[in-house]
DNA sequence: TTGTAGGCGTTATCAG
DNA sequence: CTGATAACGCCTACAA
């Protein structure tokens, strides 16, 4: 593996003359340029990347941070898989490295050293949450002007490059269907208020009951987080609430597929006994039995664009892009119409 | 953001002294070190990752290629998922960075660059196969001594570091299952022949076949390329030997879903008219109806032994660890075992 | 169109 | 234990 002084000797020119073939700028003579080329290739010359960035000052790379979360593999999540394929996407079409930065529950949350030590130029946040730390970490960002843009997390008094979907009309829509279906009492197992589309799904649980002139019962709001596994241990609070609950909305299909489980193992079948409705329209939603009534999230997009909007603002000082909200669909399946529909009251 | 040299002249010492305090490598006096420390603190001073690895010649990062899939969303695929977040979990245990490296259909084959621009100190590579670009650019990676670890792939002849499960026994094992459960004719759906573990498996059928007595009817071998279309796909041929096929083995989970789905659309209900197996063990075998008999392959296990086989050898020329090949288990479920067996011939 | 030379922030070697 | 001082490989004015 030659040096660019090797080729530069060869070719009879300097090193600065390599170097302005292989970045294409300055217009030069074609012969003093195929004969660089020759060289190089020659040679198996291939410029340092390290050398650049070193030199220019810019990473080149964009990191995902991504969030601890214990005992589960990230990627083997609907939720995560699909941003990190559209930022994957968005990424390479645009020339950078895309980094993978795990955050890890023992160190406190700050992102600055990151830029500061060039690691990278701008970052996509995953998973965040409103807590404290956390908020704080991200507003040193913002002051310190480094760019980086939230998927799917809103902070409220904040004006920060995010992208979100509409999990309040996702909601109610679901919730207003599950009416439609007859269902009256509607328990919503949602995730942790920390995330704001938890919140946002909780304002259009409140949004479609009001409007139907149901009284919210707050014995029928549950909180899991977001696992299969909290969900399969929720089963045995609504069933403990049978016959009073009419159907369930739980916050993601991971939250619903456990429920599910559990009710089964107590004997309560989902979709005859109790309706039950998800939220991600996943992969598994269609599998389970029966498939699962849920509300589409464009993720993929979501990550293609907030990679896109990263690459829009970095270099740029104007970090003034307005937030972006996706819409959100709703997808009936078999698992909101129950098949022996409970008898009236 | 405060430079080093501030921090020197702040702390009273030279830059040198200071780079000795954040590498912690020379024994110093305690009260110099706590200065530095302070100065750095107070100043906001970060080290350079850039130009530390500039400095050092090496990236820190190991890179994970991830073969270009035309329309699938990579991530979301419980095969990558896996291994992704094995390999995550032992590369962040091990400080190093993990970048995503995307392979691109137009551009051909070339690993070099990616080590002699220094962007990766050592790569996983995922989903290779065994064609002829692919198998060149490995040789020339392994001749020139830069190192890298496959998963789940193996190239005949080569003595490459990698990382396997026993795919040979996992299928005669599941063959032997669905001789046992009484079905003869079984058809086999497997992937393309270019993968090791495609070979592996058919072997195993076959070798679960002959020993069992049963000839082999190549009229039943078809091959789809693991994605869901592709054993949705399959269906129709499977139903056109209707009668004439038990079982059907898939070579993995997907093909097996988009089978039971096409199947399905055919009027064939699996599990019941026809019994289905797959592969894989993914979360959505789990999910169907009937559940799948399938395979259970240690996926996340084999994505962190590679990494760590990585940073075994990197840095050390010895690179002759000795192949891995992990066991694989057979999961029984209900899909292969029929409600309704077929009338005796 | 091309050459020259300074600088980027560390590491590492060598004195002291 | 600490201070100078060469590299490291490339980029980029500035000159020619």
């Amino acid at each position: 593996m030659g040096t660019r002084k090797q080729v530069a000797e060869s070719a009879g020119v300097s090193e600065a003359t390599v170097s302005r073939v292989f970045n294409g700028v300055t217009p030069m003579k074609e012969s003093t340029r195929r004969r660089v080329l020759e060289a190089a290739e020659a040679l198996g010359y291939t410029p340092s990347v390290i050398a650049q960035r070193f030199a220019r000052g810019v990473s080149g790379t964009i990191g995902v941070v991504l969030p601890y979360v214990p005992k589960v593999h990230l990627f083997s999540t609907y939720y995560f898989s699909e941003i990190l394929s559209g930022i994957g996407e968005a990424v390479r079409d645009n020339g950078h490295d895309l980094l993978l930065l795990f955050r890890s529950p023992s160190e406190d949350t700050d992102y600055e050293p990151l830029y500061k030590s060039q690691k990278v130029d701008g970052c996509i946040m995953l998973g965040a949450s409103d807590r404290p730390d956390e908020r704080k970490a991200l507003q040193a960002l913002a002051r310190s002007g480094h760019p980086f843009c939230l998927v799917n997390q809103h902070y409220e008094g904040e004006q920060w490059n995010e992208v979100d979907a509409d999990h309040v009309d996702g909601s109610y829509r679901l919730v207003k269907h599950l009416l439609a279906c007859g269902h009256r009492r509607i328990a919503f197992l949602n995730g942790q208020a920390a995330y704001s589309n938890s919140r946002d799904r909780l304002k259009g649980y409140r949004l479609a009951l009001a409007e139907a002139g149901v009284a919210i019962d707050e014995s029928l709001l549950l909180e899991g987080n977001y696992s299969r596994t909290s969900g399969f241990a929720a089963a045995r609070s609504i069933a403990g609430l049978r016959g009073a609950v009419d159907a369930v909305f739980a916050g993601n299909d991971r939250m619903a597929i456990g429920l599910m489980q559990g009710l089964r193992e107590l004997g309560v079948k989902p979709g005859v006994d109790i309706a039950i409705a998800g939220y991600d329209d996943s992969d598994a939603s269609r599998l389970t039995d029966p498939p699962l009534t849920t509300v589409h999230v464009p993720f993929f997009e979501m990550g293609r664009i907030a990679a896109e909007r990263l690459f829009a603002c970095t270099g740029r000082t104007e970090e003034a892009l307005p937030p972006e909200k996706l819409a959100t669909e709703l997808i009936v399946r078999q698992s909101t119409a129950l098949a022996r529909p409970r008898e009236a009251d």
